[in-house]
This record gives structure tokens, sequence and C-alpha cells, in this order.
DNA sequence: TGTAACGTGCTT
DNA sequence: AAGCACGTTACA
């Protein structure tokens, strides 16, 4: 808390929208938070949201008020687009200060809007001071920008390791008892906790309410410790204790992070020339470099940018690895290397414009041409991380946040240096997170990490789709995607740790507004406009797709379009990595297929927890044991379930799969009274191990159940088609298409029973041993009189 | 006033 | 580096 006051004022708090996904779901009553909760029987002692509910798009405070004129948001008040944002508060990142941008003197429009968080940005004047988020980082701090996300997005759903649970609660125990008696660590930690507390008040105190207002909005500025402003008290307004603290933490970041960068660039292919010294995060890290990219025009967003290039291209994902993204692709395929390079590439820019690109002048800042490729600085996992850490800043960040630098110790807070206090500060474990998981950080959970296995499959993936035409986007990104990250997971190979390790905060995209133009470098727009190339992109195979991500960032943006990428196909691709999982949230896809992948049940269970909109989800040929996620998801949107062939599902499996969770506290939920996937309309179990038993949970828990294939399910006999089709089986009338083909143990007695349904159109009755060679075939039936045909048959 | 939970320090 | 604990903030 300390550090939340800085700036222009106490720093707020963030707190729920109650409008996400994550807000208005319930308590999942599993994850580690849930258990510590009292309603659920625990302790209470973490007092941390459960991890769903963990709000993607946290907003300020209602008592927020304008720095400036001491009012709320009156945004509401007001139509036009432009007018709302001059009328609504606005958080920087940098300074904290929260204001209407009306209220400020200078040309709001120099603002960097940070998409990914309502009501956040980097504010004109910190920016026209040239203080990115990175440039404070290195004195001043403060940002809440990395993300701290991460912390509290941890991926822990998964109950922690039984043991370490016993262990915590003994510790627990022990703790409490520690510090009820006196004694010495106990009573020391809580003394110095005290005392700090207290210095740091009585620093704050004076300056606080003053420093704040005597400096203006930004009193950030005026020196380095800026940011931090006046707010609270907590922050010192001397820059002494925190800001050295920050100052020192920032350092250790920035070390960590070129150290990360290091092992990226020693392990990519495509290692480039980069100096290692920028690279550390993203943000914070004073970038020492030149910067491989000439300085952009763009006022404003050119600081910013610049260093952000700078540093991509020193993590040797610029241009120039494209090349050596060729030349390694060649081992593996051209073609999938490309893809998978322009993939990372595209996401890196995506995420970069996300970042900076607030500003909407991306290209025109860029030396290059808008198409040119070297406009976007592709991304080296820090920087996104860093980027988009940046953005996402505040409450959040602070949440990730936690530094756990030994900065805090007094001695620093006795050197004093002139940096500038930060409110947030970031540790360099985000950072180090963020680099290895790039994938942008939008949706605000923690990616888990993948099996590993490190190599792929090759990827089928071909396009499957292009699909340009109906759906504006349904395509399918698998293979590239898949690719993208592996070669991620190639370029960072990270020692197995354990899946929990990965704490990435991922948030959906934005649904902000992007650029409506292509800015050309003559400073001019393109003549086309968002919609079209939005119209020409729907046409493009994936592979092409990606291409176009490289071109530009505007570019890059507009390809990241969720209607682009309505379907993703990573099916057969052996290694599932993080950003793999990143991409995917930020897709948002309507359709996911994980066919035969060797996806774990944590990165399962992560993924669909997040992917509330998702209507078909395909895990044919997983294992039970990943595929068993499912039973602690709940998937109300759920349409079609491919768990074909998954490897030993078992009846058993299957009723815990379908049925509503036995947990009391979740009955509750409406959702979860028909059974977890009770909207399935399309459910796939060929090749399955089942018996008749199966029948009856299809019926109890799948009422809407119009399709079924029970293919190849040797064990499956005509009392299943009995039950399903009995009288009060509601599948009787909702079932059009069931595949029997290859289940050898059905027999023409299977023909009256399925007569029964009324709207039947479709039964594939081949390969059943059966059934006499002319009934063992495919029955088309669409209509009524069909179907007589089929009896008469 | 009570509950939820954010943000951060401290421990492991 | 991960996780725990808890003061404090936000809000009903």
């Amino acid at each position: 808390m300390s550090g939340s006051k800085v700036l222009g004022g106490a720093r707020r708090r963030r707190t729920r929208c109650r409008r996400c996904q994550a807000c208005l779901r319930t308590e999942c009553g599993e994850c580690h938070f849930c258990k510590d909760m009292k309603k659920f029987g625990g302790p209470g002692r973490m007092k941390q949201s459960c991890l769903l509910r963990q709000c993607t798009a946290p907003v300020l405070p209602h008592t927020a008020v304008c720095f400036a004129c001491g009012e709320a948001g009156k945004e509401d008040t007001v139509e036009s687009e432009e007018e709302k944002f001059s009328l609504s508060l606005m958080e920087c990142t940098i300074c904290n200060e929260i204001i209407h941008p009306s209220c400020l003197k200078m040309g709001k429009s120099e603002g960097i809007i940070n998409d990914e968080i309502p009501n956040c940005w980097e504010c004109p004047k910190c920016h026209k001071e040239g203080k990115t988020s990175k440039d404070q980082g290195d004195g001043l701090g403060k940002r809440r920008m990395d993300n701290g996300e991460v912390s509290r997005w941890k991926l822990t759903d998964e109950p922690p390791p039984s043991k370490k649970k016993s262990l915590s609660l003994e510790d627990g125990a022990r703790r409490k008892k520690d510090k009820e008696l006196p004694q010495e660590s106990g009573s020391r930690k809580k003394i110095k906790a005290a005392r700090d507390k207290h210095l740091k008040k009585q620093k704050a105190k004076p300056n606080s309410s003053d420093s704040s207002e005597a400096n203006g909005p930004n009193s950030s500025l005026g020196g380095g410790h800026g940011s931090a402003g006046g707010s609270g008290a907590a922050q010192p307004s001397t820059p002494s204790q925190d800001q050295r603290s920050h100052h020192r933490e920032k350092l250790e970041r920035f070390k960590r992070m070129c150290q990360l960068l290091e092992r990226v660039r020693d392990s990519s292919s495509s290692s480039s020339s980069s100096s290692e010294s920028g690279s550390e995060s993203d943000s914070d890290s004073p970038s020492p470099a030149a910067a491989s990219e000439p300085p952009s025009p763009a006022a404003v967003y050119s600081g910013s940018m610049r260093e952000r290039n700078r540093r991509l291209a020193e993590l040797g994902f610029s241009a120039s690895e494209d090349s050596d993204g060729e030349s390694a692709a060649a081992d593996r395929g051209e073609v999938n290397a490309r893809v998978r390079r322009a993939v990372v590439d595209a996401e890196a820019d995506d995420d970069e414009d996300r970042a900076g690109d607030r500003g909407h002048r991306v290209s025109a800042a860029d030396p290059s041409s808008p198409l040119s490729a070297t406009q976007l600085p592709p991304f080296g996992h820090g920087h996104l991380a860093g980027l988009s850490s940046s953005k996402r800043t505040n409450g959040q960040d602070a949440r990730n946040g936690r530094t756990r630098v030994a900065g805090r110790e007094l001695q620093e807070k006795e050197n004093s240096s002139s940096s500038t206090v930060t409110n947030h500060r970031h540790t360099a474990v985000k950072t180090a997170r963020g680099s290895r998981m790039r994938g942008g950080s939008r949706q605000g959970q923690s990616i888990p990490s993948s099996k590993s296995t490190g190599t792929a499959a090759a990827g089928s993936g071909t396009a499957n789709g292009n699909s340009g035409t109906s759906n504006p986007g349904s395509m399918s990104l698998a293979p590239h995607r898949s690719q993208l990250v592996k070669r991620s997971a190639v370029a960072v190979p990270s020692p197995p740790r354990p899946l929990q390790m990965e704490r990435h905060l991922v948030r959906p995209p934005p649904a902000c507004p992007e650029p409506h133009c292509l800015p050309l470098d003559s400073g001019a727009s393109h003549v086309l406009p968002r919609d079209v190339w939005l119209h020409v992109f729907q046409h493009l195979s994936q592979p092409q797709l990606c291409v176009c991500m490289r071109v530009c960032r505007t570019w890059s943006r507009w390809c990241c379009d969720k209607r682009l990428w309505t379907q993703i196909d990573l099916s057969r691709q052996r290694s599932i990595t993080p950003p793999m999982l990143s991409s995917i949230i930020r897709r948002q896809p309507v359709s996911l297929n994980l066919g035969y992948t060797n996806i774990s049940k944590k990165q399962l269970m992560w993924l669909i927890n997040r992917l509330q909109g998702l209507l078909e989800l395909n895990v044919a040929g997983c294992s039970w044991s990943s595929v068993s996620a499912l039973c602690q998801s709940v998937c109300p949107c759920l349409r079609l379930l491919d768990l074909s062939w998954v490897e030993d599902l078992k009846d058993s499996h299957l009723r815990e799969l379908l049925a509503p969770p036995s947990n009391d506290t979740r009955s509750a939920h409406g959702e979860n009274r028909g059974g977890r996937f009770q909207n399935v309309a399309e459910l796939r179990l060929a090749g399955l191990e089942v018996t008749d038993a199966v029948s009856r949970l299809l019926v109890r828990y799948l009422p809407h159940l119009s399709k079924l294939d029970l293919g190849q399910c040797c064990h499956i006999t005509d009392q299943s088609i009995h039950t399903l089709t009995s009288a009060i089986s509601p599948l009787r009338e909702s079932l059009t298409h069931v595949s029997l083909a290859g289940c050898v143990k059905v027999t023409e007695q299977c023909l009256p029973l399925l007569r029964r349904c009324a709207s039947l159109q479709s039964v594939d009755l081949r390969s059943c041993g059966l059934l006499a060679p002319d009934v063992c075939q495919l029955h088309c039936f669409p209509s009524a009189e069909d179907r007589l045909l089929l009896k008469n048959s």
C-alpha cells in the first residue's frame, strides 16, 4: 500500500469492473484462493479473489476524481467518443495521476492510451517529458507496468500439492503462533514493518497533499520522482526510500532481463546482433543503446516506441531476424518456419501496438513505410511482456508487482537517489515471466507452461481454411499459431519447470478502437480504411495473414481482429506452449481444435476457463488425464465437444465429465444444474471404450444433443439406441445425426429404435458387422419421407 | 459495519 | 521465485 500514493494523489486501487465475464462468474470453489475463503471452509487469510473471477478490466474506483478539478468522470453525460474521452478520468501509468483529459492544458492527444485497461494512459505530461514507462523504470519508477498482474494471476487453479498444502497449513499455524508469541522473528518483523510504515507516513504526510497539489497533476515531473507525487501518504514524498528501493529493483530487473535475453538469444536460432543491455525489460530499463531503428519523428509515440523498437531489435527479433528465421526454417520447412516467425512477430507487434501504438501514429513514426517490415520491430519476449505490462499497469500491475527486492532496506532508504518513486514496482519476476510468454497479456491470466515437448510436431497445419467467406473470420490459425508458439518455445528454452510457474496475464484483445486508417510515410493516410482492409484479410489464408501481420503495426493489429481467428486449429501440435495459449486467449476463438495434442490438464483448464465464449472444443486423441480438466470447468456455451479417441476415457470418466459438479457451492449456479455441458448439441465419442451406460448419461445430461458420434465404440449395443430413443429421452426429439459406424455390436434391432427419432436426418451404420450389407451404410434422410425409406430398407 | 479483495511485505 | 499473510481500500 505504501506505494500507492505517489504522485498526483493517492494512487487509487482499481477494483473489478463487475461486467466482464470473469466478474460475472461465480467462485469456482476449487481454486487455491477459493479454498482459502471462509465460505469454502478455508482460513480466509489470503483474501484473494477466485482465480476464475479475476477481472480482466479493472476500473478506477467510483470515488476516483480528477486531480485537477476534483470531479468524477463525466463521460456519461456526452455522446461523442471524443467528448467521452475528454470527460472520462484517465489514470496515467507513469505518474499515476487521475485526470480528465479535458482538464489538461496540454493537448490530450499527446497521451498514449492504453487500450487494455479502462481509463488508463500515459499522460501527455509524462510523455512530453519523455518519461516512458521505461524511463521511469530506471529512475523513477514506477510503473505499474509490469503488470504485476502476474502475481495475482497465477495459474494456481490447481490445488497446490497436497504436501505443500499441509505444510502450509502447519506453517500458517506456526506463523500465527509466532506472531502471537513475542517471538523474535515475528515481533521483529512487525516492528520493522511498523517502523517502515511509520517512516513512510511521516515522510509522506508532509508532502502528500501538498506536494501533489503543488506540483500539479504531474508532480511527477518535477524530478524524477515526480511520478510519485503526492498522493499517497505512503509514498514518501521524499524520494528517498522508496525510490531507492525502486531504483534498486529496477536495476535488478534490468540485470535479470539481460540474462533472460541472453538466454533467448542463445537459444534462439535467430539471434541477432543485439546489444544486450537494453533488453531488459521492456520497459524500464534504461536502454542504453542506440536504437537499431531510426528514431521516428512522430512526437507522441516516438519516445517510448523507439525504445521499444530498439529493445526489440536488440532481442534479435528485428527484421534481420527474418533471415535467421528463414535459414532455420530450412530445417523444418520453410513455410512453416516462416509462418511461425510471422506469427511470432506479428504477435509481438501486436502487443507492441497495443502498448505503444495506442498513440495511433505508428506508421508515421516509423521510418519505414507502413509496409515495410522494419517498421515493426518484432518483439522479444521480454518486450512483449514489458509492453503489455506497461499498458496495463495500473492496478493490475501493482498487483502483480510484488517486488521482492531487497531494496526495501533501510540502507536504501537512506541513500537518496534522485530517482523518483514509483508506485508500482515490477519485479524481475514479472519481466522474466513476460519474456517467457510473450503473448500479450491481455487477459489477465497466467499461462500454464507447456509440457514442453519442445519440438513440435510438424504442423499439419496448413490452412484449413480460409474462410474468407461467410464469417469474417473463420480461419484456422492452427499451424501458424502453433508454430508461433513453438518458436517461442524454442527460442526460450526454459528448463522444465513446474507447471504452476507461469504467471502471465493475458487479456483479451481490447474492444477499443484501432487505427482506422493506415498512415503512410508521407504522413497521409492510405486511401483504404481499416474496414476495407479487413474485408481483404478475410480472404487470406493463415500464412498470408501472418505475413500481413508483419507488414506494419497497423496491419498487425488489424490482422489480429478476432473475426479473423474465430477458429483456431492446433490439432496435432504436440507441443502446446504458453505463447500458444496466450495467443488463443487473445483471439478468443469460437472454435478451438486441440485434437491430438499433448496439452496438459493444467493448460486445458486454464484455457477453458478463459474461453467462456467457446462454442466448439475438440480434444480428440488427447489423454484423459488432460481432458479431465474439463471436469473442473464450466462451459455453459459449448455446443460441440469432440472427445473422440481420448485415451483412457471410460464410462466413469464420462460421468464425471458430464454430470454437474457435485460441489454444493457451485450447484447454486444454474449452469451446473443440467450438467457441465448441458448445451452441447454435438458430441463425438468415437473410438472410446465406453459402454451402454454412457447413453444414460447423454440422456440425462445432454438434453439438447442433436449430433452424436459413437463410431468405433465397440462396446455399444442396441441397448444404447434404446436408451437414447426411449420415450423419456429428450434426445428422441433432438437427435438429427447419429453415427454408429464401426459399432460391431449393433444389430438390426437398432433400426426400429432409430425410427423413433423424429428429427433424425442421418444415421451412419457403415462397418457395423452385424448388419446386413444393404443396411450397413450411411443413411441420409433429411425428410420424413426419407426416413421411411430407411424404414423400408 | 461487514465483506471482498487489492497490493505489497515477508517467508519459504 | 513462489506463495502466504495481512493492512488497507472499495463498496454494499
